[in-house]
DNA sequence: CTCAATTTGTTCGTATGTATA
DNA sequence: TTATACATACGAACAAATTGA
């Protein structure tokens, strides 16, 4: 496939008679790539109909919807039923669905894939540190408080805090400047809470450590303390790294 | 789409009359995922052919195509042409494919879409140090040797060296445990080099210093040196890091 | 509010290319 | 080489959703 990527860029794709093994679904996502990137369009930007796509590629209507919907998966275009094709936002939602369901799947140990992924989580968390520290060293966040807040309640109550989880991770990488790095994390946190409740994992017994780490996290970055904000994301993966082995060098 | 995925699994997906969101294709390529649950099908698995399938789902031909092909650019299954739909092995093509198009896509300043990428490699192969050094102390490695030293010359000719690169990092992941890091890896390792020729950027000058850190590297992983290792990757990141004006805590 | 136009979603039938036995 | 099974591609028709007159 990455050939076939690098030969779409460079020289515009060729005409119709195309080559022994390339498939007509592959050169026309590639035509529609190429036309993005020769019209300049942006994301948000209206694509061409798909009536006119057919005309403008010498193809039929299959072969176009086809390839839009492989474009569509991979969040290069959007499509609006009844309204029109849009260039995408391509956010990682395929890497989401692929990494979840290959978690379920489980091939081989069954936390194995799920024990990759929080491994991940965490080295992209102490990786990022210093920039998250330095990014909100002597700011102040009411609202990611108020989360860290709902949290321990929630947690006291023994409830699950998915939501505040969420936006807390999202909130602590949002002035970052490397906006793939939090989209990572996020998918990451997604496929992570999407798969624990199909394996019948119970971490419950230390949620409270866990909202708590938020909290240590959130005061170590605005302090500008980097060796602190190391100590709290270890506490905040301690529980479920126990419960999957994930190695912690 | 995430709630659309939690759906689809604990109940299993509904008869045929569908919730009012879900399009036809939705809930197609999640009754065919829970057909690989259901029936327990492993990666390199045959599953029914799309006759079949149509028969087994009460939907059209064409629905049953649309929703494989969106299994299939997710690398979820594998159809192979004239042979059978098999379960496929899940890599991060998909990714790959999504991150090169933003890359040359290039939203807002040119070069941030690929400076993101560099920053996410760089902080991988720091988070990893530890335990590669730990996977690789003590022993002998003469195909990465070999590697290096192809490197070196290849980058003394001035050429460049993409595919003993590729090896290098792959090989270098390769006793980890963590099979989804490795992919990480060579995914962002593919979006950065096949990104990289489109933006005309030049890099050449520093060609040896990226050859020779190679080297460092292995060198500090057998000798199980993880201080020495971090200093290897700063030096490996060096260049290009310079040419994107990465950020280096 | 209803109607009509536009655009995508779904289905069927048919013909063609490809791999296996 | 032939036969069979399968995926690929095309075109036409109708259904559903959205927008605006």
């Amino acid at each position: 496939m990455a050939a076939e990527i690098r030969s779409s860029y460079g020289a515009p794709t060729p005409e119709v008679p195309r080559g022994a093994g390339a498939s007509r679904r592959a050169t026309t996502t590639g035509q529609i790539k190429d036309f993005i990137l020769a019209e300049g369009l942006r994301p948000g930007d209206l694509l061409p109909t798909e009536t006119e796509l057919c005309e403008r590629l010498g193809v039929s209507r299959s072969s176009v919807r086809e390839a839009v919907r492989t474009l569509s998966t991979l969040g290069i275009v959007d499509v609006r039923h009844g309204h029109g094709t849009y260039v995408g936002a391509m956010s990682l939602d395929a890497l989401v669905e692929m990494l979840v369901f290959r978690g379920v799947l489980s091939p081989g140990d069954d936390l194995r894939a799920l024990r990759d992924v929080v491994e991940i989580r965490q080295v992209l968390d102490h990786g990022m540190a210093e920039r998250i520290v330095a990014s909100l060293a002597g700011t102040s966040n009411p609202g990611l408080h108020a989360l860290v807040d709902e949290m321990v309640a929630e947690a006291a109550e023994g409830r699950a805090f998915p939501r505040q989880d969420r936006a807390f991770h999202t909130g602590l990488l949002a002035r970052l400047d490397n906006a793939l790095v939090g989209q990572l994390v996020s998918a990451f946190w997604e496929v992570h809470t999407v798969v624990v409740p199909t394996l019948g994992l119970s971490v419950a017994a230390d949620m409270d450590q866990t909202a708590r780490a938020h909290g240590l996290m959130l005061d170590a970055a605005e302090a500008g303390d980097a060796r602190a904000f190391h100590a709290a994301v270890t506490s905040h993966y301690d529980p479920i790294g126990k419960a999957l082995g994930v190695t912690t060098p």
